[in-house]
DNA sequence: TAGTGGTCTAGACCACTCT
DNA sequence: GAGTGGTCTAGACCACTAC
């Protein structure tokens, strides 16, 4: 018997992508139509299809209608960050997890949140300051607005048990969110909860979040001193 | 005529993440199947497979065989992150990129190299260091090491006009790296170069890469003051 | 306008896994 | 064993775009 297990678009899009590592098809070049690789393979056309379309998802090839397929010139390498939650990065590091509410106050958006956030002039805000730890080690500290118009339960939540990263959770589960990462010097209020020398640099993450285009929350969370955080692709 | 345009698999998705929004189905309940789904839109059952397929691909759905489709309890947060050529980071900021070669050497790879990338006892390495200017201010202290023996061609390539990481792409472009992100002070050396005060905090991204298993380098890169990365989902 | 990818269909069989 | 998602097929039509 010559005859191969039926062929897959795994098998296809992993041959396709050896081939272009292998510069069969170099940087650039143009690959064979769909109804051409679904002949050399023996398969059918959507099944070509769900291959490259997998490889065009990674950023390998570029395809076009009419022009067809090529090998991307600058692969554009696309890291997957995964967001979790603080209590599952230091529990992840077996390390017993602890969170503290430092302090929860009802204000008026201040003008760089208002501006951050697109709010309206006057827009309620619930601020809250929380501290999490890792066998009662300085982990992470949380400095956090909730537009109270978005998320009107939140008035009704106390935080001093579930942080509310994890109640926000709860309540607006699929969000959009723009994140942005800095290492910035520790001032007096950082040293002092995170137990570290002022000026002493921290890896810090910025989060706004929304929910159909009305905002949420943003959140400011600077990391203990020697912080890491890994990605991969 | 209350014919509907063709519903596709986009409509389906769309639809389906509404509902889940609106907490038609919650957190953890059972979707309807993709049969049942089908019925519902009008449309082949493979269209629906598509649409919940996206879904689950993001995170949104958990689907398991027998079980069903269920809407996922924790969804996980995956930020894209793209990781782009200091030169594209500099020109996407409308400003002049220059780069500057500082060293160039062939050595021995010294003990923490040779653990972070697997290299046997005694391998060579190629050690570059380089700087990259913004309109001619500091952007980025580049420290890499190569593997010669997965890049022989390296030993040939005089890096003074081209910058190591366009060059490896170009001989190396589908590979995979693993990343970290850490916020460090500034040591004399870079204090030096980037033009700021020792022990400023400096955002570092260092980034392992390989090319089918074989170590191929390591480079750690060290952005001026204030700068920030972005990212969202 | 013609070529190429994008998508849908209706049906089929398979693989996993819960009961 | 039976229900559900995973995948493939063969064909069809559509949408974009280089020519």
């Amino acid at each position: 018997m010559t005859e191969r297990a039926k062929i897959g678009f795994q098998d296809v899009r992993d041959v396709v992508l050896e081939r272009i590592q292998n510069r069969v098809w170099s940087q650039g070049d143009l690959l064979p139509t769909e109804q051409e690789l679904a002949e050399e393979f023996g398969c059918a056309r959507a099944t070509v299809n769900r291959a490259l379309r997998e490889l065009a998802d990674r950023g390998i090839i570029d395809r076009k209608r009419k022009s067809g397929t090529r090998v991307a010139v600058s692969p554009v390498k696309q890291a997957k960050l995964e967001i979790v939650l603080t209590r599952q990065l230091v529990e992840d590091r077996n390390a017993n997890y602890r969170y503290a509410l430092v302090e929860r106050k009802e204000e008026t958006a201040p003008g760089w949140l208002a501006s951050q956030l697109d709010l309206p002039m006057g827009a309620k805000v619930l601020h809250l300051r929380a501290m999490h730890y890792a066998d009662n080690q300085p982990f992470q500290y949380e400095d956090r607005w909730i537009n109270i118009a978005a998320v009107p339960k939140v008035v009704d939540a106390d935080f001093t048990t579930v942080g509310p990263n994890e109640w926000l959770l709860g309540e607006v589960p699929f969000s959009n969110a723009e994140l942005t990462f800095a290492a910035v010097p520790a001032d007096d209020e950082l040293s002092d909860y995170l137990a570290c020398a002022k000026a002493t640099p921290l890896f810090q993450m910025e989060r706004t979040t929304w929910f159909r285009s009305q905002p949420v929350t943003f959140v400011r969370m600077s990391f203990h001193p020697g912080y890491q955080m890994r990605s991969q692709y």
